[in-house]
DNA sequence: ACTGGTCGAATTGTCGACAAAATGATTTAA
DNA sequence: TTAAATCATTTTGTCGACAATTCGACCAGT
């Protein structure tokens, strides 16, 4: 068995509340008291106050002192900030994965490549599965890094507010098109194992994804 | 005032905890029971757990339910992680600082630059105040890039676990005198806003203490 | 001796009540 | 009318007791 077959009560509250924020179920920026929460889910405010400790352990609410929580709200700047830093963190894990991952990794990550295609080509329902494909895409060269602290920094620590926010980045109808051919290229050279050359392609990939964002954050203020 | 003149029970507890552990006062690996460190500190279990908690995301102590907690306690190889990360994030500090240090800054960190100068030639308590010479150099990178998750995520999250772990990297007496011309080529590429020099130079110069603690490891598990 | 199960003690998880602090409306003074 | 002070209400912080689970010693059978 797992790490414990029944799970805590703190535990199926954080897991609730993490999927219900990044969901976006729970708003960005939305403030509750922990009697409302606790009334809702039918627990009492010790174990609902652990899964909130926890919560501001994955960046997902800010605490302040007799103020309580509030669901986090990244601004524009903001999450640039966060794409300085997956930019950075994400370049290593592919120059990694270059090195790291297996021959059978490697093979399984081009099938993926070809799914994605497909489900470009009859782009039905294409929005949500792109974005799914895209996530998927980026979670298997973080694995394939084996480095298991930066595995849990991006998946457990950041990812979480970038799927928050991914509806920002989905502009443009070419974007798709463009991001699997970058894939691919990032993709070879892996399968190369040119590490250097993986990282520069996935911090570029990355940029552009980034840059995206500049744009309407200079949109924003003005 | 501050965000609250008053601190409470659990911050102070964090607090107290944090650098204890930091400090090596409290030993990496060692279990405690919850009730223990309450009498100790003179607290009920409740602002205890509540501090256990948020420790546990500062990555300083591992929880699994129902077992309790025990101080984080890195193997090589996991530290060698942390380095991996170290190298990406602090990198593209680096390269960010060289954007958006101010010149007083910059000047600022060459007078600082000069003073470790002066404590490597009368190296009396060499040892201690080298290694926060070190860190010191380090934080006002890190604090030159302006961005504030890289601040927070490098500063709270990741350095802590450098500092535990730094006796380690003391080795050769003759670091410091190499570590401080690092330093001074690092400053010279901020000087010179050359961001993509700065972050290579940090890079190697991270790069360097890591390939350090890879032969470490690579004795200890001969 | 060794494996497996059982029971009691120790430890963590959960709860409800109370204390301390912040919030917002009301009052009071200029 | 405005601004500061006061006070009741609401909300978070803390506590001690109880429940659920784990850990370790003990015992039985082989």
């Amino acid at each position: 068995m797992g790490p414990s077959a029944r799970l805590t009560i703190a535990d199926q509250l954080l897991n609730t509340l993490k999927t219900r924020i990044v969901r976006g179920e729970i708003a960005a920026g939305s403030k509750f008291t922990e009697q409302d929460l606790a009334d809702t889910f039918q627990v009492s405010r010790g174990p609902l106050r652990e899964a909130l400790r926890r919560l501001e352990g994955l960046h997902l609410v800010e605490h302040v002192s007799h103020r309580g929580v509030r669901v986090i709200s990244l601004s524009g700047r903001e999450l640039l900030e966060v794409y300085e830093i997956r930019e950075s963190l994400e370049g290593t894990a592919a120059a990694l994965a270059a090195e790291k991952m297996t021959d059978s990794e490697v093979a399984e990550l081009k099938a993926l490549l070809n799914q994605h295609e497909h489900d470009i080509e009859r782009s039905d329902a294409a929005d949500y599965f792109q974005k799914e494909g895209d996530f998927d895409f980026h979670y298997r060269i973080i694995q394939g890094s084996k480095n298991r602290r930066l595995i849990k920094l991006l998946c457990d620590e950041l990812y979480h507010l970038i799927r928050m926010y991914r509806y920002r980045s989905s502009t443009t109808q070419s974007r798709p098109v463009r991001a699997l051919a970058e894939h691919r290229n990032i993709v070879t050279a892996i399968e190369d194992r040119d590490s250097a050359l993986a990282e520069m392609l996935m911090r570029r990939h990355i940029s552009g994804a980034r840059k995206n964002i500049e744009q309407q954050v200079l949109f924003e203020e003005s």
